[in-house]
DNA sequence: GTTCGGATGATAACTCGTTACCAACCCTGG
DNA sequence: CCAGGGTTGGTAACGAGTTATCATCCGAAC
């Protein structure tokens, strides 16, 4: 029938291509299959024998998204290693900003059990994490005592709540990246030796800072009765 | 007509003790709202009119067995505020597992927007923890620079991440204890004043103990090439 | 060239949460 | 006692994700 008569790849791009359009269009609110095969010229069937299933279609998206996400992240120089961990926070943050609507759609349409640890935000890549952790406590900046991949976990813990809470709309994006930046710091700051601790508590009172301005502006508005 | 001509009291009873106790037969993977009414002996609309949505229903039984929860929670002393901080978080994790069908009911029922914060775990009561983390503040138990509110929101993410990803059914309940325990005093070290700083570092070192236990036998099986 | 199998289109159907509609009911005010 | 208004039962409907069904069509094997 015409245009519909391609080979499965261009099928596939088709229907990715036409999901992007429809979650930017809705902001992520909304991603019907119907709307979907139809502007797709697919019938109703083609996206989940290709897909499996709406979430496998929002994966597919994201997992696009995290090749450009990595290109991004590997001009981070590491030659400290916890600077290296707020730098890839600053562009982690910035990569999900750009993707809400993405996340949006993922979120909502992940049944608690239909998304495994892929669709937890900041899991996709945690090799280069732990290594980076790895090398600070080889490098004796951590505690001796301390298993990096228990520490590097916390860390991510943190990361996806804020993430979550973000994507589903309850605080603005602003937040996010001093959120996850003050639980980081304090955390590395319990863990990390004597020179880059104190460091690492001044990059959590920066944070802090950042958090108290933000929240200021709101309570003068509301009253005054915080003593 | 006969057993269904009662009062809202009862038509409300009833349909919290129906849902009761499908969610426990189901183990909570479902709550048909069809089924509800059905063997409620209630129309389909009723639960609507009383409860408002699916959601409104879970959260409904969930505010039943907080009230159980708090007084499980009064009788903690809080001699010591660390102590009071992580024998609260032995109860709660305790308390999430009697009440995994809930959360699970809750999850999968909940759409992105249609929860607030109040279905977020660990956000049922926030006061009594903030209370303790300003009287720890004014004891001179933490650093001075320290937002007592920023701090407590990050714990209470930590909580928040670990009880949503094992109401996910991703890992077992018995890390939940320690992982959260884990970024609790690792955080607490970072910002407390010296004598409690090395209690908390010892504190995190036997959590971190109990995880890499449970990890240990699962590697051994696997392979042992993780040099 | 024919035939067979897998993929696709088109459509209907199923379950889900939620809402709408209308008749019947109960409770209260007069 | 009766009228009215709010509440409930009963049912249908809407839109969602997902699956099933059947005809069709494309490509490869013989």
């Amino acid at each position: 029938m015409g245009a519909s008569g391609k080979s499965t790849e261009d099928r596939s791009a088709r229907i990715l291509r036409v999901a992007r359009e429809i979650i930017r269009e809705s902001g992520g609110f909304e991603l019907s299959m119907r709307e979907l095969a139809a502007r797709g010229q697919v019938s109703l069937r083609t996206p989940y024998e290709l897909f499996g299933s709406k979430v496998g279609i929002i994966r597919a998206l994201l997992k696009e998204e995290q090749a450009i996400f990595q290109t991004r992240l590997w001009p981070i120089g590491d030659t400290d290693v916890f600077d290296f961990f707020f730098a890839t926070l600053t562009v982690g943050v910035a990569f999900y900003a750009e993707n809400q609507p993405f996340y949006r759609a993922l979120f909502r349409a992940t049944h608690a059990y239909s998304g495994g640890s892929e669709t937890e935000p900041g899991r996709e890549n945690p090799e280069r994490f732990e290594a980076a952790m790895r090398r600070a406590y080889r490098a004796g900046m951590l505690d001796d005592d301390i298993d990096t991949r228990v520490l590097s976990e916390t860390l991510m813990d943190i990361f996806a709540a804020n993430v979550r809470t973000w994507a589903s709309s309850t605080y603005d994006i602003s937040y996010v990246e001093p959120r996850i930046g003050f639980g980081w710091a304090v955390i590395l700051a319990g863990v990390a030796a004597e020179p880059h601790a104190m460091r690492l508590r001044d990059r959590a009172k920066r944070y802090q800072d950042q958090l108290l301005d933000f929240q200021a502006p709101a309570r003068e508005v509301l009253s005054g009765s915080d003593a």
